[in-house]
DNA sequence: AAAGAATCCAACCGCTGTGCA
DNA sequence: ATGCACAGCGGTTGGATTCTT
């Protein structure tokens, strides 16, 4: 796990070394053939690995490939120093390298940066990794971007070798410490389900509204909560099947896989009709059709949802064994690993089966049925919730569809003690496919809050949003924000959002929330859109 | 000390998304 | 609508280094 503090290469230039003082950007190393290269396409036989760039090329132009040297590096460096990134194949025709724009975009990103922080990963670092896996899954891209000086590239190895160290010492990829404190604090209080899921409908008297990534993300945090007596193999079951060619261990993975992508899947469809993502087809989930053979997993992949990294047992941990609705899962998830031929579309699992049940009520029910059927087994005590307008569309979801500037927070979050009033925050604005966010995120949690931007339906808007579903309420952790900057806030305020709200009222979310990143005004901003007094559909609800 | 295993990590590859002509 | 260039992302590879036996 050490990362070797390397210097900087450019630094050291040879002593004879043509990129000195003054050297100009038009030399290229090698034969410097003008090329219209496509820089995916290079990958010819060429054994470019030591290839010294100086005359080997021949005819076609050929792209060196492999390490860097110092004198690459140098030029690069300066290149970039003195026109700015971006334009990469522009640097790679001007700066006289003899490297694709793609290689110098990555040799910079990843090496010559100047805000690149080198070295081994700290105690609190790891500890983000961990939860930012936790929540995210493979998203290394997202996570540098709360790591700062941090690379994608290097979160990767790093996790890979970390999964790998874990595997093979039989240790839970995600540490106790990391996911007990929910468990500590929640199974206590832990009101039964049937008297909590009733006391909750009263409460909840309207449309709750639950995104899939925070769904699924959830799902797969109770997958990985608590790892019991026994230590978790968490086990790649891609890896599982290539190296050791076990296909019935491969297939009753896959099952697991299918079991729950199937049900978010078809939950999403019901949920959203808008795409997310690639993940579904139609609305129906993608799989090869053949995972007993191909061991290829979709979801995590073209969804970004969290990696399918534990194995089967971990379903069967004793965490979940306390939970009436997550035991009801886990048998369901023995049934199908036993007998797939079980698996119908009549019993799709837990969430199809949720889903049926739906089916018969109104959409209203149906949402705080799922929303009771999830979230309970995780243990939080929901007294926060989002309302989205109501349901209006016919094919309208059992979850909800939910425009931000329509979400309103009958409660939320007192400031700077989460566990002062709710454990639960239950609150999403995301719904637009091709939305962003800049966001501010609790470590930790799911919970997200920030603006929504470049909305489809207006592009010149941006919406404050909370998001996400499960407020940590961890009294002995002072609640952080962290922007996309990667910085912390200091202070932050949920404010509680009191009756109905349309987007004029919506900024529940002091201004003091991101006041000190330069969004506050963003906050308090006024609609200009007369669009935003009423709901809308988000782009391709037929 | 040597050989093999394990680990690290830089670089590459394929793919996707976006902007633009 | 289409094709192209470009940027970016995540997965994979393979050489170098370190560790273990």
């Amino acid at each position: 796990m050490t990362v070797k503090v390397e210097q900087d290469p450019a630094l050291e230039l040879p002593p004879n070394t043509e990129a000195g003082a003054g050297a100009e950007f038009s030399q290229p190393l090698s034969s410097g053939k003008e090329e219209e290269e496509n820089d995916d396409d290079e990958d010819d036989e060429t054994d470019s690995v030591g290839y010294d760039g100086a005359g080997n090329g021949g005819g076609a132009p050929q792209l060196k490939k492999g390490p860097w040297t110092p004198e690459e590096d140098k030029r690069l460096k300066d290149y970039v120093e003195a026109h700015g990134e971006g334009n990469w194949n522009q640097v790679q025709r001007n700066a006289g390298l003899n490297r694709c724009g793609k290689s110098c975009r990555l040799r910079w990103a990843n090496h010559l940066r100047p805000d690149l922080k080198k070295g081994p990963f700290d105690a609190e670092e790891v500890d983000k990794i961990i939860k930012f896996h936790m929540m995210w899954g493979n998203k290394w891209a997202k996570m540098a971007s709360h790591l700062p000086g941090r690379t994608d590239n290097e979160i990767k190895n790093y996790w890979n070798t970390r999964l790998k160290r874990h595997q093979r010492a039989n240790l839970p990829l995600y540490p106790e410490h990391l996911c007990s404190r929910v468990l500590d604090q929640d199974m206590n209080r832990h009101i039964p389900d049937e008297s909590r899921g009733k006391k909750r409908s009263n409460e909840l008297t309207q449309e709750k509204v639950v995104g899939m990534d925070d769904l699924v993300g959830d799902l797969m945090v109770f997958q990985h909560l608590d790892y019991g007596k026994d230590p978790v193999v968490p086990t790649n079951p891609l890896k599982r099947h290539a190296s050791t060619g076990d296909l019935s261990y491969v297939q009753s993975l896959d099952k697991v896989e299918n079991f729950y992508s199937n049900d978010l899947n078809y939950v999403l469809t019901k949920s959203q009709s808008v795409p997310l993502g690639s993940a579904t087809a139609n609305g129906y989930p993608i799989f090869d059709g053949n995972p007993s053979t191909s061991g290829t997993i979709h979801r995590s992949k073209k969804t970004g949802l969290p990696s399918f990294q534990c194995s089967s047992y971990e379903f069967s941990n004793s965490w979940l064994l306390q939970c009436p609705t997550a035991s009801l899962i886990e048998q369901q998830l023995d049934t199908c690993i036993q007998s797939p031929e079980s698996m119908s579309s009549q019993n799709t699992g837990l969430l199809g089966e949720i889903v049926n049940k739906g089916d018969a009520l109104d959409d209203c029910t149906k949402s705080e049925r799922l929303f009771e059927m999830v979230f309970p087994p995780l243990g939080y005590n929901i007294v926060s919730q989002s309302n989205a307008y109501p349901m209006r569309h016919p094919s309208s979801s059992v979850i909800g569809d939910c425009e931000p500037e329509a979400c309103l927070f009958d409660e939320i979050q007192a400031s700077n003690s989460p566990s002062a009033g709710s454990d639960a925050i239950f609150a999403y604005g995301k719904c637009y496919p091709d939305a962003s966010f800049s966001d501010a995120r609790m470590p930790g949690t799911s919970l997200e809050a920030g603006f929504l931007n470049d909305d489809p339906l207006s592009k010149d808007q941006s919406y404050p949003y909370l998001s996400s579903s499960l407020f940590d309420a961890d009294s002995s952790q002072e609640p952080k924000l962290l922007t996309d900057a990667g910085q912390w806030l200091d202070s932050f305020a949920w404010k509680s959002m009191p009756g109905a709200c349309n987007m004029p009222d919506f900024p529940g979310i002091s201004s003091s929330l991101l006041g000190n990143q330069g969004y506050g005004q963003h906050i308090l901003e006024e609609p200009k859109n007369d669009l935003l007094q009423q709901p809308r559909l988000p782009t391709g609800f037929n």
